[in-house]
This record gives C-alpha cells, sequence and structure tokens, in this order.
RNA sequence: CGGGGCGUAGCGCAGCCUGGUAGCGCACCUGCCUUGGGCGCAGGGGGUCCGCGGUUCAAAUCCGCGCGCCCCGACCA
C-alpha cells in the first residue's frame, strides 16, 4: 500500500522563477522532476512512474509490430564515419575521448548502430523484413535547452527502424508503425492530430508527425477544419486566389518608374498606387560551403523572388537548394548585382539557367506564385528607382521555379478550399521513409530470391517519451495543477481521509485502499497528518485524476469521488466504490 | 552564433545605486492549538551572498576575468 506519509513527493508552493511553460512549472510543483543541468532532469518518483506508465504502453504496442533490442549510448567515431553524419551532424552531437584518445559519441539515434547489426547479420531476404526497436536514452547538445522538458540535452525515446527488401515492403512497415502509433498516442489519452512532414533534403519519401496542439510547442502546423489536410509549416501549400494583373504601360517594355526613398515593399506599393500583391521582393541570400579538403569556403549567390505579400519559407528554400543559406550583406549585394540594398530586382542580371549548370553565376529563384503573372513591379537596380511591367520568363529568366512561401492562416485549403488555420504544437512522434541512405553508405547488403546483391530499404520512427507527458500536461491544466489520463498517471485515484487522527476515517480510508489495490488499481493513501486543505491542494496539483474524499459520510457508509479534471463531487457507497471504478476506469479494457 | 536578463537559505525574493551586524515570506524542526481548501501562537535550525582575482582598514555591495541558469532570435529527422 502506498502511504503518501512515507514517500518523497516534495511539492512546491511556486514554481522556480525560470519555468515558462505549464507543464515545467508543474511537472517541478508537483515533484515530479528536478533539474540537474541546463536540458538535463532527474525523474523522481512521481515522475518515474508516469514514465514507466508511458513506456510500458509504447512497449506492448510495439512488441506486436516488433522486437525490442537494448543498444548502447556510446558509439565508436567509425560508424557515424561510416554513415557520414560525424562531419554533418556538428555540434548537435555529443563527443568525448576515452582514454586511449579514441573519438566516441553519444548516440543522438541510433540509425548507425541498427544498421551496423544489419550490415554484419542479414544476408538474405528471407530474413526480411525486419522491425528492431528499442526505448533508451537520447543525447543532443540542442544550443538552446528549453521549456523544461521539451527541450531537453538528454532525453527517452522510443526508436524504431525497420528493414525491406523493397519500396513496396517498407510501405506495409510504414504503415504498421503509423497504425501503432495511432493507438500508442490513443491510449496515452493524447488528443493528437498527423501531419505530412517534409522529408528534407534527400526528397521524395514519405513522413508524418504526430503532433499535439499546444501554445508550449515549437513547431507550427497548418490543418483544415473542413477536410482531413494537415501539414506542418514546411510541406503546407494554400490555393491562392487569382490575382488579375495589371494593364501594360507603355510600349509593355520594362519601365523605370522614379521612387524616391522607397525602399520597403509597403512604401514603394503606396507610392506607386497598387496593393502589395503586384510587386515582386527580392530577397538576396548567400551559400558558404567549406571545402573539406582545402578549407576554403566556396560562396554563391541566390535571389529569391516573393510576391510582394509573401513569406519565405525557408524550410523549403533548404530543401530546394539543399544547403544553408544566410542573408547576403549590403556590400554583397552592391559588388555582385551593382544595385544598392532595397532595389534589388531581377532585370540586367545573368542567371544560372539550371540548378545544376552555371555554377559559377547566381541562381534565380522564383516563387510558384509568380509564374505566370505579368506586368510586375521591382527593383530596378539603381537608386530610387523601381520597374513596371516585368513579366518572369519574358523580361528576366527564372533559373528554377519553386514553391518557395510560407502558407499563412486563412488561406484556401489545397483540398477543399476552406480556410487554413495555424497552430502551434508539440511533436511527439515522426515517422520518415528512410529509404537505402544509411544502409547504401554503411554497405549493408542482403541477396534477393534471384541471387542478386540489393541493398535493404529503411524506415525510422520515433517517439519521445518525455513529450508524451509534456503534452499531456500542457493539454489539461488549470490554476491549482493538472491531471494525467488515468493511462499514464503515476496513481489512478488518490485516498484523502480528511483527518487521520479520526480512527474512523483513517480505518475506513485504509480498507477503501485495500480493495481498490486488490482489483488492481493504482491507488495513494493520503495519510499525512495534515489539514485538508493542504492535502486537496496537493492532490489537485500532482495529475492524480481521481480522489476520494473520505469524511463524515463515513458514517453513512459513503465516500465522495472527485474528478479532478471538472471538480465533479460523487457520493458512492463505501461498498461500491471498487465497482464504481471498475465501471469509470477499466469499462474500455 | 547574435541580443537581453539573472545568480543572496530548499523555493520565491529584498539588500547592491550610496562599502561597515545578511534579511523577509513560504518550506523545515520543537511545543501548544486546529482539522472540508496551503489554520493560528510561541520558540528554533539553516548561508563558501556562483567562482577567482583586484581596490579598500573593511566587499553580497565597487572593478576585472571566468562559470552557471533563463528568455528572444538563429539553429533543429
Amino acid at each position: 500500500m502506498h502511504r503518501w506519509s512515507e514517500l518523497f513527493i516534495p511539492t512546491l508552493r511556486e514554481a522556480p522563477a525560470d519555468a515558462e511553460v505549464a507543464s515545467h512549472k508543474f511537472l517541478v510543483r508537483a515533484g515530479y522532476i528536478r533539474q540537474l543541468a541546463a536540458g538535463i532532469y532527474s525523474y523522481l518518483f512521481l515522475g518515474n512512474r508516469s514514465f514507466n506508465k508511458i513506456m510500458a504502453i509504447v512497449r506492448q504496442e510495439m512488441d506486436r509490430i516488433g522486437q525490442e533490442f537494448f543498444l548502447p549510448a556510446l558509439h565508436p567515431r567509425e560508424i557515424w564515419e561510416a554513415s557520414g553524419r560525424w562531419a554533418l551532424m556538428g555540434d548537435n552531437l555529443f563527443r568525448l575521448k576515452d582514454r586511449k584518445g579514441a573519438d566516441l559519441a553519444l548516440g543522438m539515434t541510433e540509425e548507425e548502430v541498427m544498421t551496423e547489426i544489419a550490415r554484419k547479420e542479414l544476408r538474405s531476404y528471407k530474413q526480411l523484413p525486419q522491425i528492431w526497436y528499442q526505448i533508451a536514452p537520447k543525447f543532443r547538445d540542442e544550443p538552446r535547452p528549453r521549456s523544461g522538458l521539451l527541450r531537453v540535452r538528454q532525453f527517452m525515446m522510443k526508436d524504431a527502424y525497420s528493414f525491406d527488401i523493397d519500396a513496396a515492403g517498407l510501405d506495409v512497415s510504414y504503415k504498421k508503425h503509423y497504425d501503432t502509433y495511432c493507438r500508442i498516442f490513443d491510449r496515452c489519452g493524447l488528443k493528437y492530430m498527423v501531419v505530412e512532414a517534409d522529408s528534407g533534403a534527400m526528397g521524395g519519401k514519405e513522413s508524418h508527425e504526430f503532433m499535439v496542439r499546444t501554445p508550449a510547442g515549437e513547431d507550427q502546423i497548418v490543418s483544415c477544419d473542413g477536410c482531413d489536410y494537415a501539414a506542418n509549416m514546411e510541406k503546407a501549400t494554400s490555393k491562392l486566389d487569382v490575382v488579375p494583373d495589371l494593364a501594360p504601360e507603355g510600349d509593355g517594355k520594362p519601365l523605370e518608374v522614379h521612387t524616391p526613398a522607397q525602399k520597403t515593399i509597403e512604401d514603394v506599393a503606396r507610392f506607386l498606387g497598387v496593393l502589395p500583391k503586384y510587386t515582386i521582393k527580392a530577397l538576396a541570400l548567400m551559400t558558404d560551403e567549406k571545402d573539406e579538403k582545402t578549407g576554403n569556403t566556396k560562396s554563391r549567390a541566390i535571389v529569391v523572388l516573393m510576391r510582394g505579400d509573401h513569406q519565405l519559407n525557408e524550410a523549403k528554400l533548404n530543401g530546394t537548394v539543399a544547403i544553408a543559406t544566410r542573408p547576403m550583406e549590403e556590400g554583397e549585394i552592391r559588388a555582385l548585382f551593382k544595385s544598392p540594398a532595397g532595389y534589388l530586382g531581377p532585370l540586367g542580371i545573368e542567371w544560372a539557367k539550371d540548378l545544376k549548370k552555371d555554377a559559377d553565376r547566381p541562381l534565380l529563384l522564383v516563387d510558384e506564385a509568380l509564374e505566370g503573372r505579368t506586368n510586375l513591379i521591382a527593383g530596378a537596380n539603381k537608386e530610387n528607382y523601381h520597374a513596371k511591367n516585368l513579366t518572369p520568363g519574358k523580361d528576366f529568366h527564372p533559373t528554377a521555379y519553386a514553391d518557395l512561401r510560407s502558407v499563412t492562416a486563412g488561406e484556401a485549403c489545397p483540398n477543399c478550399g476552406k480556410a487554413l488555420r495555424i497552430d502551434t504544437a508539440v511533436e511527439i512522434g515522426h515517422i520518415f521513409k528512410l529509404g537505402c541512405r544509411y544502409s547504401e553508405s554503411m554497405g549493408a547488403r542482403v541477396l534477393d530470391k534471384n541471387g542478386k546483391e540489393v541493398t535493404p530499404i529503411m524506415g525510422c520512427y520515433g517517439i519521445g517519451i518525455e513529450r508524451i507527458l509534456t503534452a499531456a500536461v500542457e493539454q489539461s491544466n488549470d490554476e491549482n495543477g493538472f491531471w494525467l489520463p488515468p493511462s499514464i498517471a503515476p496513481f489512478e485515484i488518490v485516498v484523502t481521509p480528511i483527518n487521520v487522527k479520526d480512527q474512523t476515517l483513517l480505518k475506513a480510508a485504509v480498507d477503501i485502499v485495500g480493495r481498490l489495490d486488490a482489483a488492481g488499481f493504482d491507488v495513494i493513501l493520503d495519510d499525512r497528518d495534515e489539514r485538508p486543505g493542504v492535502k486537496f491542494k496537493d492532490a489537485d496539483l500532482v495529475g492524480i485524476p481521481f480522489r476520494i474524499n473520505v469524511g463524515k459520510k463515513v458514517t453513512e457508509g459513503t465516500v465522495e469521488v472527485v474528478l479532478r479534471s471538472t471538480r465533479e463531487v460523487r457520493d458512492v457507497t463505501i461498498s461500491s466504490v471498487v465497482e464504481h471504478f471498475q465501471g469509470v476506469l477499466r469499462a474500455k479494457a
């Protein structure tokens, strides 16, 4: 029997000053966690209990489709070299040396280790498909740990990897994970949504993120209330209203107009008496690519043209050019384009003809929203002048058109046309068709039916254990504390005798706890010699979804059952308490 | 990596400007009292004032360097 008086549940009346988001404040106040260092937390009794319940659910569901491993957190440099990620991961990878001076890394994910096993052990198509998973700590040297448990440097992750003989097999493994994830998050009592995700520079592969809407989140998701369209910002698109173009002026050729001291889109549009959507915004960017051998940095200029009222989506740009970019400095703009910053435009510059060719020329990337438009207004590459009558493809030639725009709330859904909404959310799971990136680079091969060597195709699938807890807290809290879904709460029920010095009450409470225990419920007895108010406040704080008050009414054979989420109180006879909770808590099971 | 803030008892903070006894609330311990929403009274314990160096008769306080933590941005399978 769990007796509160004997347990270490250090609740705090006040939250630490540096806690900002609800989950951080409450998990600390409720005695679930304590911080050890930036982004590194200890899980105390209650936190660990909740944690174990989440992991048990994940494990149970994953065992239906895969096999659990336990892999080292300490990885030799070699396997990260083999996958090419030793250089790629940069400072996010924790690195250390052993006594002999050999390089080691703390695992941030386990593609390398899993693929290493596959490489050594898998020989035949007959051994496929395989789904291997583990639940283990991961380490990332985040530049900025934040928001309590939301972004940390050590965290628990369920990561799974699938190996299939072909793309059709991968589709099956992927679908299994998709369904399993839904079951896991359903059982954890989360209100989540699944969004299409960007698969990064590798391109073309499928990816979904499992998200929980909460203002504490770090991601933006776009969704439609009218249909099931949902995507993250990097992937989201929308249907734009057709803009009737301006009529050409004069002979229809590019026409310079005097725009003294009008630099921003808003200024120019107002000055010329048009809406910003008739203008072109030119963004000058640079890539700095370091040559590994020579150590020299190669830079390339990229100019992005957007409709005047649109925002560039850097993730989309990244996906298009497959390299990091930075804003160009004013001096660079002057030197390269002979144009003052603020008056940059596409005219009179020799642009690369193709993404692959003309490596010495700057790239001109034009957002799709400008494709087919005519008679637009852009900078004239000349102080105090803009140019009218610009038509892409005629007056200048883009290197490429691409979807580079960030969707904004209220734009039309690409599926059904209803207004899109944008919410912040926390990512709790991510499934991803990896392809052969790791199996290829690390040399995993199996023989197929025909005795031919083929590279297994992989998928990877992650769940953040902390984030399930965090999301659950963010989802259900008020000024007094939070309540967790019973499936992941440290205890399902707290039994609170109003006065433990009153032997009748204490005895009745012990009896009730005993019977609930015996019936398989997770119960805690708050037998502390505290005033009722103190015990109620603590009970409200620590996330337990049900409370049983054992008070005066015991003499009439009843106790109160309080539902934390709604504060709904209900008298239940002592004799039927177990039955009552079997109805409430075990109905679905 | 750019910008900002903070570091004094377990938690929340004052003191620092203007150098001289280290304080308040909560928590904790003892006793009494109280028992349906963080009760009351009395007594008590607890501090390398983030660290190092400097100035000074004297440093929590002034100066320098360092470290840690938080926030915004950048970054982020």
